[in-house]
RNA sequence: GCUCCCUUCGUCUAGCGGUUAGGACGCGGCCCUCUCAAGGCUGAAACACGAGUUCGAGUCUCGUAGGGAGCGCCA
């Protein structure tokens, strides 16, 4: 006899009338997603990365995005975890459209449907001490099999004194669990690998395993897109959620994302806050962009805009295979999103970096203008605020080879002319102040790199920066000036 | 150990029986040019291995190897 699942009903049933076309009222079709991290640490890459897939799937069927703190561990779980998680979804803009629904806010709900199982058989009381378990787990092991419960109380047992019992679920005993998965396809599973899991612990509060599967088939779940990870979890939810007479949801399970050597994602790799992510000057639709990228593609397209992901975005395309995060491709995506965004929404993130790096963003030129002559210069924020310090703060030495290399006695006539002309400039403008620097040149016969690489170090304390009429608007005329005759100073102390 | 999953350039990937195996990051070269970027062009770089199915296999099947996950009174 084989625990075969009834495909036809509960969840699946709306799905495939999703995936044939049908129309159906709203509330028939609508998918509803989740995402359920438990409050034990941060959020990281690899979460955000499901949490953006179940979201954007919701958006993409025009369905509902929940979010679920799995809670119920209270030995490892903080308030501190729960404020980083929820945090780091509104910077990312993964707003949930219901919840957060807390587990531990849910102990009675569990507590009905674990006495109910005890009342129907469905469920028992198991008095074995951890020591035993241990034990048991060992012997199997021996003997080469799974190191597994071996259902000693399963068919009733007495109490033992000075034991609290747990509680298990009575898993089939043979038969198979099929998971109709939508990345992996078809996996089977024998009941005969299972054992009796623990649903309740002996303090009474209520496992992962079994709380997850309450709460999905309580909260409607109809696609339960989550890690590998769980894929060995899945057959076991599916006999629990058939012993609740629940629907199956349509599985996807998501490959892990590892660090950039191919081992497991750790702090090393990136595996920090995603809000460090905001402060290294990332763009959090950028961020959604390079993650999007890992585990799913559309042709060849690398640049998604949000509104392009959830136009796009399906579980076919999703790939089964693990892959490995590369901090230099997210900064050029990045970079691409930089490069796209308009100045005055860069604007007061430039302002924040200037701050963070200790400059006033008020001492030097309009933020917006800045952010614009740099955004091709710099991949995050970060940088871009690095590169404009000059502009906001008087710069301490030249760098050694660029001076060396133009601050030379020959380049004084030409930082002496270009000081006379930039100072009768009438509109300090890019074109004209560039003007002013080519009729130098002219003037004196020079190339323009003979004139504007002294100037653009005389400005900025190294060869590197914007064109030399924007680097000249970037530092203002009283400034600009100034640091002419730094140069011409230092030309001069140089002999 | 047992069960399950995975395997195309260094990395992310396209490919869905017939391709000079395409794109992207990174790397090299050239162009543009007042420097640096950005941009354009271009080069090197991959189907883990072995059988089978087929007229034909990166694509299908089975093994092997390697990697990963699960096997908790964690989630």
């Amino acid at each position: 006899m084989t625990e075969q699942l009834d495909a036809s009903r509960g969840c699946d049933r709306t799905h495939r009338a999703t995936i044939a076309g049908f129309i159906q009222p709203r509330a028939a079709t609508m998918i509803r997603t989740r995402f359920a991290p438990s409050p034990t640490g941060v959020l990281h890459i690899g979460s955000v990365r499901t949490a953006l897939f179940c979201w954007l799937y919701a958006r993409r069927h025009g369905g509902q995005f929940i979010l679920r703190i799995e809670d119920t561990d209270r030995e490892r779980s903080t308030q501190a975890s729960v404020d980083a998680i929820l945090d780091g979804m509104a910077w990312l803009g993964l707003r949930p459209d219901e919840g957060p629904f807390y587990q531990t806010q849910r102990f009675d709900r569990y507590r009905e449907v674990i006495e109910q199982w005890l009342a129907e058989g469905k469920a028992y009381r198991c008095y074995c001490t951890r020591e035993e378990l241990e034990q048991m787990r060992a012997e199997a092991m021996a003997r080469g099999g799974k190191p597994r419960y071996d259902g000693r109380y399963r068919n009733g047992g007495e109490p033992r004194p000075g034991v609290e019992p747990v509680i298990r679920f009575k898993n089939p005993l043979d038969g198979q669990v099929v998971v109709d998965d939508a990345v992996r396809g078809t996996v089977v599973f024998d009941n005969a690998e299972l054992d009796d899991l623990i649903i309740a612990r002996s303090d009474g509060t209520p496992t992962y395993n079994f709380t997850v599967v309450v709460d999905d088939a309580d909260m409607g779940i109809t696609h339960v897109i989550r890690g590998d990870d769980h894929l060995n979890n899945t057959p076991r939810q599916i006999n629990m959620l058939q012993a609740l007479d629940a629907g199956v949801p349509r599985y996807a399970h998501l490959p892990m994302i590892n660090g950039s050597d191919g081992t497991k994602l750790s702090k090393r790799h990136g595996a920090i806050n995603v809000l460090d992510y905001r402060e290294m000057g990332f763009l959090p639709e950028a961020l959604l962009n390079y993650l999007v990228r890992l585990g799913w593609s559309h042709g060849d397209q690398e640049i998604f805009s949000l509104e392009e992901m959830i136009a796009l975005f399906d579980l076919d395309e999703v790939n089964a295979a693990a892959s490995s995060f590369n901090f230099e491709k997210l900064k050029w995506v990045n970079h691409q999103h930089v490069m796209a965004a308009e100045p005055a929404r860069l604007a007061p993130l430039l302002a924040e970096q200037l701050r963070r790096q200790g400059l006033d963003p008020n001492d030097g030129p309009p933020l917006e203008y800045t952010v614009g002559a740099l955004k091709e210069r710099g991949q995050t924020l970060q940088e871009i605020a690095e590169r404009g310090h000059c502009y906001y703060e008087e710069f301490e030495a030249y760098d050694e080879k660029s001076a060396h290399k133009h601050l030379r006695t020959e380049a004084a006539e030409a930082l002496r002319a270009l000081g006379e002309a930039l100072a009768a400039v009438p509109d300090w403008t890019e074109q004209d102040t560039e003007a002013a620097v080519a009729g130098v040149a002219e003037r004196l016969g020079l190339k323009m790199g003979k004139v504007a690489q002294p100037l653009r170090v005389a400005l900025v304390g190294q060869a590197v920066s914007p064109g030399i009429g924007t680097t000249l608007v970037l530092v203002g005329r009283a400034r600009a000036l100034t640091r002419i005759e730094r140069a011409l100073n230092y030309i001069a102390a140089m002999g």
